[in-house]
DNA sequence: TTATTTTATATGTATATACATCTATTTATG
DNA sequence: CATAAATAGATGTATATACATATAAAATAA
């Protein structure tokens, strides 16, 4: 839409909406901000109940984002943290049950992420020696690389998209241990 | 294990280490409180980055919450949240496109989720009158019925399971809202 | 030592996410 | 009006979650 001589002079309400719209559209494509806008609602039971619709928001906005940096690589978000927890021990082996017990989400199928990740050789899988139940897993070269190049990518977009300052981040960190924690 | 005479008498290594583990596993069973010991990890490369894991796991352990109780009531978490944003409008009839911008996860496959809603006879679903395009969906008296069950049920595990008080509730909205925020 | 129990992992199933592509309408344009 | 473009939703695919169950090895008990 351009903001002609004509258009500005004119006082019709129709002008007054397309206006109207146009800023709204700017103001998105920015940042969406408030949890308002972002559910379409207003109504909340409480505070806390906010709270709770907003940490299950923010966490999808901010997974979103790194899903769509680490397609780029090949990798989704879960193989990710595979990557990560066994770059945490390298070159220590690692067993399927340690590594689900680092996972973020819990309820993860780690034997399958790890299929994958062998599929693409970015980890090497063999049977225990010492116990023959389990299935011990490494890094390899190319996992070690792909994890470097993926890294220094999602440190950068965090870096451009959180604008939380450090004693704010302090603060949340405190507040979501608090949410999370009964008596 | 019992804490016998003899046991609490006894000053072996052995038997320090036992009682160790089961204190370590009533503190568990209570509440996990750190982000430290909920991924076992303590090496953050900044507050900033230690908040985004601590939003991912929040995230999945409120999430979790919600989804034991639902089961009882035979709907997944992403049904439950369209039960709820068609409840808002209700009787209104709402179009899928509609619903999709009210979901907390944007990515939602609306469509296939008001599939199996309707296979369970909770919501109705048909073609729209004015826009042919469009599928229109509205709550069934048993959507609505299973939804207020529902809603109770999580309104009470929500208030024995979040401990944060409204001040800090406010507090913790606020921050959320920076933490999404790029100027 | 043998049988039982536990543990570590694999596998199966229903549903969801994330995204691409297809189809039927509707709206816009020549 | 006819054709092109946009929109709403359906459908397909790979991977994930959430959870149940199966399998094999190890630990424990009888």
């Amino acid at each position: 839409m351009v903001l002609s001589p004509q258009l500005l002079n004119s006082s019709s309400a129709a002008w007054t909406t397309k206006i109207n719209l146009e800023i709204r559209c700017i103001y998105i494509n920015i940042c969406i901000v408030k949890l308002e806008d972002a559910i379409k609602s207003n109504k909340f039971k409480s505070e806390t109940q906010k709270a709770g619709l907003n940490v299950l928001y923010t966490a999808w906005w901010l997974k979103t984002l790194s899903v769509k940096e680490l397609k780029t690589f090949g990798i989704t978000h879960e193989q990710y943290n595979v990557l990560r927890i066994l770059k945490g021990k390298h070159p220590e082996l690692m067993c399927v049950k340690d590594i689900a017990s680092r996972m973020i989400e819990k309820s993860s199928n780690v034997p399958r992420i790890v299929d994958r990740l062998e599929i693409k050789k970015f980890i090497k899988r063999t049977q225990g020696e010492i116990d023959g139940r389990q299935t011990v897993v490494t890094l390899t070269e190319k996992g070690i690389d792909v994890l470097a190049k993926a890294t220094i990518k999602l440190d950068a977009i965090s870096e451009k998209s959180v604008a939380i300052t450090n004693e704010d981040a302090m603060l949340l960190n405190t507040l979501l241990e608090k949410f999370r924690t009964k008596e």
